[in-house]
DNA sequence: TATGAATGAGTATTCATTCAT
DNA sequence: AATGAATGAATACTCATTCAT
C-alpha cells in the first residue's frame, strides 16, 4: 500500500536569485568543514545548517537530501580535477616538469577536496550513485597514467608493466596517499607534512615507476624474475 | 556508527565451551558476509544475526557492541598480517625473491581481509579507536618498507628518497589497490584480475621504487630536476 | 543520487509467535480507537502505539508504514463483509426478507468498521492502493444490487432503471449514510438512531428502489417524464 | 490538517481593488485545481500558489490560513446550493418535473463544486469548524426532503418512513454518488457517465422512494414485513 | 546460552507560516 | 501588494540495544 506520488516538483525549482545561490554555497561549504570535522556518515543536516547558520529547514530548499548534496561537492571536485590537466606539449617537451607540475597539482587539489574525498572513502563503495561518479574522476586520471606508461613503453622502458593496472595502482596510490597526509591522522607522528617534501616523494616514486630518468638505461625485460 | 568503547566488565565470563566458540565464530564470519555485501555502516546486527542463522539477541552474548565486533575482526586481520612476515635472513639472501613474496602475501592476505578493509576505509578516519587499529597495522607495514628502503640507500640507490614517507605512500599504494582489485567495484571493467597478473604488476611498481635490478646502474641524485 | 537499496527485507519477516500476533492485533485494535477518535489523517503512530500501550518502535515490527496498517484493516473489513452474504437460496424464497436481512448485516457491520469507513472517505480518493481495495469492496456490493434489479426487471419490476448505475446510487447510499448515522457527527440533533428505526428506514428506500412489494402493479415505464 | 480558527484581526483590511480581488479568485480558483488533482490533503499552498502563478507569500495577503481558504471556498459553495432552490410554486404545480429539476441542479452543482466535496470528505468529519459548515449545507437539503416526503404522506404515500432520517439517507445518496461520479474514480470502468443518464437514473431512484407516480396506488403500511 | 519481541534515542524530512525586501 | 527565502515545529522511521522467557 503506497501514498499518492504527488507528480509535481518536490523542491519549487529554485530560481537562481543572488541570495539563493549565496545560502547553497554556504550549506555547501558548511557541509565541506561539517564532514572534515566528523566524517561523512557522523555529518547530520541539522549540523551542517546550523554551521551555515541557517535552520534545519532551508537545507532542503536546496538538495534533495545529504546524497544529492555530496553529488553536488562532487561535480566541483570533478570539474577541478578536469580543469588541472596541463596541455599535452607541456608534456613533450619536458616530461618530467610536466609530470612533477601535475602531482604538485594533485597535491593541492587533494589538500582542497579533502571533504570531498572522505566521502568518497566513507560511502563510495556502498552507494552505487557515489560509485559512478568515482569511478569517472578516476577513469580520467587512469587513462592518463596509462597514456604515459604507453608512452615510455614506445621508448622501450616500463617493460613488462600492463599499462592500465599499473596506472590504475599509481592513481590508488596518489588518491589514498594525498588524502592520507592531508588528513594527518592516520600516519605522521610529526606534524603536517611540507608541500615541497611530500611533491618530492611522490614525484620520486612516479618516476622511478615511469623510468623517467633518461641518464639511466631502461630496465630490462619482466622484472618479477622467479615465482 | 562505532565509537570508543571504554572497556566495561560486562558479558558474565563466556566460558568458551565448544558450541560457544562456534556461535562466536559464526557470527564473526557473518559479519564479514554481510559487510562485504552491504558494506559496513550499512551492515545491521540484525542481518549480521540472520546471516548466522542466530537469534539478534545472542550477538550480544558474545560481543559488546558492533564496535567491539569489529575490533575482533581487526584482531585477526593483525594476527594474520603479523604472521604473514618473512624471515630476514630471506631478505639478505634474494631481496627480489623475497619482496616479490611478501607482496604475494599481501595480495592473499587483503582478498581475505576485504570486509575488515572495506570496515577500516569507512570508519576508520571517524572512529578514533578504529583509528588506532588501524595505525597500528599500517605501522608495520610501513616500518618494513622504510627499511627495505634505508637498505637499498645503504647501497647508494632510492637516493633522495625520504624513506618514511615514500614507505608511507608504497603501503598506501598496496592497501587500496588490492582493496580496489578485491573489490571489482571501483575499476575492472573486464572482470576479476589473475593473481599472477596483479601481482606481477604490484612487484613492478615496487622493485622500480626500490629500484631492485642490480644490473642497472642507481638512479641520480633527488630526481626533482626543477620545481 | 540515490543511497544502496538494501537487497534485503526490511522487517525481518515476523514469525507468527503467539505474544507477536498478539502484539499485532493489538496494534491495529489501538489504531482503530484512535482513527475513530481523531480521524485517519490525525492519527499518529506514536499514538496508536501509546494506545496500544507499546513504544514506536514496535510499530514498525508489524507494519511497514501507515497505509500498510490500514491496508491490513482493509482486509478484516473485506473479509467481514464477504462472509456477511446471505445465502441465494434465501433470496429466492422470501426476497423482502433476505433484502432485509442484508440491509440488517449491512448496518451493523459498518458499525464495527466505522474506522475504517473513515479512512476510506478521508484517503480514498487520493491514495491509489486504497482506492483499488475501496474499489474491490464496492464491486462486490454493486453487483449484488445489480442482480437483484435485473432480477425485478425479469418480472416486469425497476423499469427504467440502469442496473449497475442504480446499483451504485444505492450501494453509496448505503455505505455513506450507515457511516453517517454510526458517526453521530453530520445530522442527528437528537442523538444516536435505534438500530431498527435505522433498518427499517434503509429498507423502506431499497424496498421501494426495488419495488418489492408484490401487492402493487409495477411503475409505468421509464418515469422521467420531461426533461 | 485544518483545525478551528479563532477569528483574529489579521491581514491589514485589504481593500479590495481590482487587481487585489483578480488575485484573491486566482488563488481559490488555483485551490480547487490542486485539490481536484491531489486531494485536499495533498494539496500544498505551495502548490496553489503556483498553479495561481503568484508567489507562496501572497497567499497570506488573502487568507489566514489553509482552514481559511476552505472556508471561503465553501461559503461560495453554499451560497450556490441556496440560489438553487426552485420556488415552491413550481413544486405544487408539477412535483416530478420540480423535482427532476432540482436533481439536475444537484447533479451540475456538484460537478462545479466537486473539490470541495472531496475536502469535506476528507477532513469534515475530523475538524469541528469544516463539520459544522457542512452540516449547515446538508441541513438544507435533508429539510427539502423532509418536507417533499411528509407531503407525500399527507396524500397516504410513502407511509412508514421516517421523513427526517429518509430524507437524511436521500440526500447522502445524492451527495456521495454524485461526487462518486463525478470523480470518475471509484466506480465507472466505462469512462464519464453522461448527464441525462445519471439524472435520469437518480430520478428513478428519488421518484420511487416518493411515491411520486400518480398512477399507481400507494405502498402500503410498514414495508418491512419481519424482522 | 538462546530467542525474538520490545524499547526509545537519534535523524531525516515536510510544509504551513513568517518576514525582509 | 508581491516576492520567495527562511524558519522550525511536527512526524515518520531506523536500528542498536535490552530483557523477559
Amino acid at each position: 500500500m503506497t501514498t499518492v506520488t504527488p507528480p509535481r516538483p518536490r523542491r519549487p525549482a529554485v530560481t537562481p536569485g543572488r541570495k539563493a545561490e549565496a545560502t547553497r554555497q554556504a550549506l555547501l561549504e558548511a557541509a565541506r568543514v561539517v564532514i572534515a570535522r566528523d566524517g561523512f556518515a557522523n555529518a547530520r543536516i541539522a549540523d551542517i545548517a546550523r554551521q551555515a547558520g541557517k535552520s534545519v529547514g532551508v537545507f532542503y530548499t536546496y538538495f534533495d537530501d545529504k546524497p544529492a548534496l555530496f553529488a553536488a561537492l562532487l561535480e566541483t571536485f570533478h570539474a577541478d580535477l578536469v580543469a588541472l590537466t596541463p596541455s599535452p606539449p607541456a608534456y613533450e617537451e619536458d616530461t618530467a616538469a610536466a609530470v612533477r607540475s601535475a602531482l604538485a597539482g594533485f597535491w593541492s587539489t587533494y589538500r582542497r577536496f579533502h571533504p570531498e574525498m572522505l566521502g568518497l572513502l566513507e560511502t563510495g563503495l556502498a552507494d552505487p550513485a557515489v560509485l559512478e561518479v568515482w569511478r569517472k574522476i578516476r577513469r580520467r586520471g587512469i587513462r592518463r597514467f596509462a597514456f604515459r606508461i604507453r608512452k615510455q613503453q614506445e621508448k622501450g622502458r616500463c617493460r613488462g608493466l600492463d599499462a592500465e593496472l599499473a596506472a590504475s595502482a599509481l592513481h590508488g596510490m596518489l588518491e589514498f596517499t594525498c588524502f592520507n597526509w592531508h588528513s594527518g591522522r592516520l600516519d605522521q607522528p610529526e606534524g603536517p607534512i611540507a608541500d615541497e617534501l611530500a611533491v618530492d616523494t611522490l614525484y620520486g616514486l612516479v618516476a622511478r615507476v615511469l623510468e623517467l630518468d633518461d641518464t639511466t638505461p631502461p630496465l630490462p625485460g619482466p622484472p618479477a624474475p622467479l615465482r
